[in-house]
Parts: C-alpha cells; sequence; structure tokens
DNA sequence: CTGTTAGCGCTTTCAC
DNA sequence: GTGAAAGCGCTAACAG
C-alpha cells in the first residue's frame, strides 16, 4: 500500500476531501453540525488514505490521554492480577489504555511509578497500595485516584475493598456455630487496613460466642508465603493445636498448605480468604472467603471514570460483600 | 506550593533562569555542550518551580513515547506474568513503561490491541500470541515487534522462547534410563509452536530408546486446566493406564492434579512443564522442565529496545535453555 | 555556547 | 455548516 511510513495526518484527509482540516476534525469526533455529505466526503478520504489519528497530538491538545495508570505491589499475583483484568476489561470498552507498573511494595518505587505516571499524564490512576501510607500520593495533584483492596492512612481517596470485616466475621461465626472448639488465627501485616479488618471479624465473632481470644494461638506475619509457612508450623508444633485455623489470605494459605502436606493432622479444619484456583485443593480446607475480585476491579475503574468526567461528588469508599464457600 | 494545576512549562521555567527555551531543553536532556553556571540556573528555576516535563508534549516533537504495548492472552497466569515481570523490570531502568492489553486468545481483539497501541504510537510491542497466526501483527508498519513464548505463521519476527523441544526430550529420555515403562503424553493445541515442540521432544526421545509411540496414550487438548483435568481422567481409566505422564504445561498439570487427588494412583510418575509455584506441590510429579520465565521478558526487552533504537541485524529468535528439576 | 524560529498533528475559537 | 488561524509544550535546525 503506503510507500513509506504512514504519516498520513489530517492535513491529507482535508486535501483529499478538499475541506478543511478543522472539518475533518469535527467528522473524526462527530461533531453533529457537519452536513452529512461532507461527513461522507471525509470519511472517504479517511479510508482510502488509510488515516489513523495520532493519539498523542491529539492529547496535547486535549489534555487527555485516555490512558490510566495502575500500580501494584507485584504481577506474579492471581489476587492482584484478578483486579486488573476487571479494570482492563471495563476500560477497555471505552477505548482506555493501561499503563501497569509494578512497586513491589516499596514505597520509593511508588512514588517514582507515580511520579511517572504523572509526567505521562494519565488521565486517572488505580492503586494497590503496597503499604499504609499515602502521603506521596499528593504528588499527582488533580488527576484522580482511586484506592483497590487497602486504604491507606495521609491521604483521603476514593477506594474500593471488600468486607473484610465481615467475611471474617461470617466465616468464623459459622465454623463456631458447627461446633469448633478453638480457631487460631494467621494474620497478615496489621498496618494493612484488609489484615487489621480481617482480624476484627475474628476477634468479633470469638466476642459472640464468649470464647477468650487466645494469644498463643493468634499469629502475624506478612501475607506471603513463606509466612504462611512458619506460621502454621508454629501453630501445629504448639502442645494442643487449635482444631480450627483462620488464615488471612490465599498466599499465606499456601504456605501453610505446604507445611500440611508433610504430614497428617486429623480433625484440622482451615478457613481462608481467596478463592483463587487452587485454594479449595489445599489439605482440610473448609471454607473459603470469596472477594469479588473482577468485580472489585470494574468499580474502581467505573469510579475513576466519573472522577475523570469531573464528577465532584465527596470521596467514597465502596466496600463490596464477600461469599463463603463451605466444602465439606 | 502552586495554587492551581501545574501548568509550569520550559517556556516558564526559561524566564525563572534568564535563558531560552532552546537552553532550557538541552538542560533538560542532558546535552553536553551548555555551559556549567547556565545550566546550574536552569536547574535551579526547574526545582523552583517544581516543573515537570509533559512528555506527551515531547512525544510528539520526537515521535518516540518511550512506551511499549505488551499484549498477553490474559493476566491471570503466573507463566505470563512472570515473563511481564521481567519486561518490566529491564524497562523501568530505562524509564520505559508498559502498556498493557489482553487479547483474550481472539484474533480479533489482538488485532483490536494493535491498532489502538498503532494510535498511541508505542515504540515496540511484545506479543504473547493467542494463536499460531501472525498475518494481521502487520498492521503496526514500522514499530517494531517481538513475540514471546510462541512463533506464529504468517509474521517473520523477532522471538524469544524456551528450548521447549530440548526441555521435553531430556526430561522424557531422564525418565527413560530410569525405567519408565510407558510413557503417556498430554499435550496442548499443536497448532501453538510450543505444544507441537514439546511434543517432538517427547517423540524423539522415545525413538531414541526404540520405544513406539503409542496412540492410545498420546492425548491433546488446549494447555488449560480443564483439559488437564478431563485428559489425565481419560488416561487413568484406561485398561492399562501408562506409569509415567508427561504433561505439557503448568495449568494442564493443575487440571491434572485436581483429578489424581481424588484417588490412589500407586506408582504414577508425572513429568510436567512450568516451574510455578504449586507445581512441585501436585501428587506424583517426579520432574520438572523449569522455563526461565523472567529472563525471556528480560531478553525480549532488550531485544525490542535494540530494534527501537535501530537496529538493523537481521530477524532472530531466541531460544533459551529450559532446566529439569527433579524432585524424588 | 546560546537564542530564534519553525513546526510535530491535532482541536478550537472566531469569523464568515 | 465550514474555514482560517492560533496554539498545546516541546525539540531541532540554523544562525550567530
Amino acid at each position: 500500500m503506503s510507500e513509506k511510513q504512514s504519516p498520513v495526518t489530517v492535513k491529507d484527509v482535508a486535501e483529499k476531501a478538499g475541506v478543511s482540516t478543522a472539518t475533518v476534525s469535527r467528522v473524526l469526533n462527530g461533531d453533529l453540525k457537519v452536513r452529512p455529505d461532507t461527513a461522507e466526503k471525509v470519511q472517504k478520504a479517511v479510508s482510502l488514505l488509510g488515516y489513523r489519528m495520532n493519539q498523542v497530538a491529539r492529547s496535547l491538545k486535549t489534555r487527555r490521554t485516555h490512558t490510566i495508570g495502575i500500580i501494584a505491589p507485584e504481577f506474579r499475583n492471581d489476587f492482584f492480577m484478578s483486579i486488573v483484568t476487571g479494570i482492563e476489561d471495563t476500560l477497555k470498552q471505552i477505548d482506555f489504555s493501561v499503563i501497569l507498573c509494578s512497586s513491589r511494595e516499596n514505597l520509593k518505587e511508588e512514588e517514582n511509578r507515580l511520579r511517572l505516571l504523572k509526567e505521562k499524564n494519565v488521565d486517572g490512576v488505580i492503586i494497590i497500595p503496597g503499604s499504609n501510607r499515602g502521603e506521596h500520593f499528593q504528588i499527582m495533584e488533580e488527576t484522580p485516584i482511586v484506592l483497590v483492596d487497602r486504604l491507606v492512612e495521609g491521604f483521603e481517596s476514593d477506594a474500593v475493598l471488600s468486607d473484610n470485616f465481615q467475611g471474617s466475621y461470617e466465616a468464623v461465626k459459622y465454623s463456631l456455630k458447627r461446633g469448633a472448639r478453638r480457631i487460631g488465627f494467621i494474620g497478615g501485616d496489621r498496618t494493612l487496613t484488609s489484615a487489621k479488618e480481617r482480624f476484627d471479624g475474628y476477634l468479633k465473632a470469638l466476642e459472640d460466642f464468649q470464647r477468650e481470644a487466645e494469644s498463643e494461638i493468634i499469629l502475624f506475619g506478612d501475607y506471603h508465603e513463606d509466612s504462611g509457612y512458619h506460621l502454621m508450623k508454629t501453630l501445629m508444633e504448639l502442645e494442643s493445636p487449635p482444631d480450627h485455623v483462620f488464615i488471612s489470605n490465599y498466599f499465606m494459605h499456601l504456605g501453610a498448605a505446604r507445611y500440611l502436606l508433610q504430614s497428617e493432622h486429623k480433625g484440622l479444619h482451615i478457613l481462608s480468604f481467596d478463592d483463587l484456583p487452587l485454594a479449595s485443593f489445599f489439605p482440610y480446607t473448609s471454607i473459603i472467603v470469596a472477594q469479588p475480585m473482577e468485580e472489585i476491579g470494574r468499580q474502581a475503574a467505573e469510579l475513576l471514570i466519573q472522577r475523570i468526567n469531573g464528577s465532584k461528588a465527596k470521596k467514597m469508599v465502596l466496600r463490596l460483600p464477600t461469599t463463603m464457600r463451605i466444602l465439606e
């Protein structure tokens, strides 16, 4: 077809169609007040020349890039990526694209990525915070931000996350009702809001049943696999281990499973957060609290788009309900 | 600080520093031929004003966006995301960012995303093809493309992938040497080059040991979990099931594991591709062929950058070696 | 070494 | 309904 590059511009189209660039632009942007036949002429020229708009030039003028940034602690993580899937799925429908950045759970890195996104003029940002700090989010100035999965201190923001408290509360309550004697707890880093909330739900359920919280069987780590492994080991090596264990997320569950696979643990029951592909196959798993991961992503995307479109409603935190999956 | 937005431009900086915008631009771009003290004046003005370059404007002028596109079949996939991790990791060091798109293993979708990337003027694209077709990659015209993990027909391209043939060949050979009687085969869609190559490696190993390929125990599916489940089931329900089974990728392995967990299969040995977090915990797993996933991503990124920087070397296909992990 | 100037490709008043 | 013209913020000749 074309011999060299494809530097077909509005100008070329305008000439071909015998109109001005202004008119071409109008047609391209679906401006109503263009006579149908002129519009047609333009369309014809467009396809004849194989014209494709240079979005960079457009962005410079309109100050909109139709691009948003996502910052996630890491990519090798089905939980985060399910959220990203929900986001991309929603955004592609309005022709937005997504710049994906990883923060490696590192504050400085998070800030660097934000700065980059700002320079690239993204229209908005969705962040899965890597910590409980959010002061540095301010560098985005007017650019809308939606937080996902976790809240932070030092930055008031729109956010969408699961109802963590309710999720763990119900699971623990259910087990207690079914006759659980002692429910151990394996928690994530309590500075993360989600970890704290899940713990609070656990405590509240115990309280409702007049059970003491036994500090010996309440352990905290960091949401990662190794942490789950070691805490479960600690728990099982106790003189009198609990008959139930609540595990606060998928990766700890995975680590715990790795430990449990090594020996018999008759009568043990695991309750755990996050319904990811393998969770239900891990040994002794009896209840899984499922978060609506893609839905979180979708809602975050929608909220962000509203902000981008100028919504001035006051900041909101959307809590999505979890569902309890019973396996036995 | 600033009262309104932050529309600080080169012009503002130039005024503040008492130089021309050209000089500011030079300083910003590290042009050597600027007198140190002028440079310093500019730097001072920059930080005083909190100036940050508008990359969109810059891109319009330079025709470089410092952004590449990645197209992957899906995001909820540790294998793909490990590759993406490798890519992002390499690219961040030279301040490139990444637009991530999912193709949902759908040709039309893949093409749409490419078109979008083209309009956004990405400097290059890395594609994990969703099929064995590549004609539509041509719409990227001069934009460099690197394929990853799989090759396609209809498009000659740079690519980086594992040595699939060698990987399965060695694993099967090793098992045979160790006394395996009959090795069943669970394969992916053979139109995908990686699936085909893994099968060929298997065949070659059999041949080297003068074993017949028994069609009854050679089954093909589609690289997904369900497929692995069903094919393993078929295999195990045979009158005389094989004592070894080679499984062509992680997700099929996962599905197979789900099936195997349901009953005893004394003396069974699984050889499988892809060393992902859980693979080694699946029942009966004795050999895992590990692909260097992040390394694939890193090399793909480097190759792409070379192309972006104008390398005219002829198209190359990089084959990275796999490693065999023996578990028993 | 530094400034002047002309755009990059698009949108958008403001006239007509 | 359509065109002329002025930039968006930056870089890159080209002079000096």
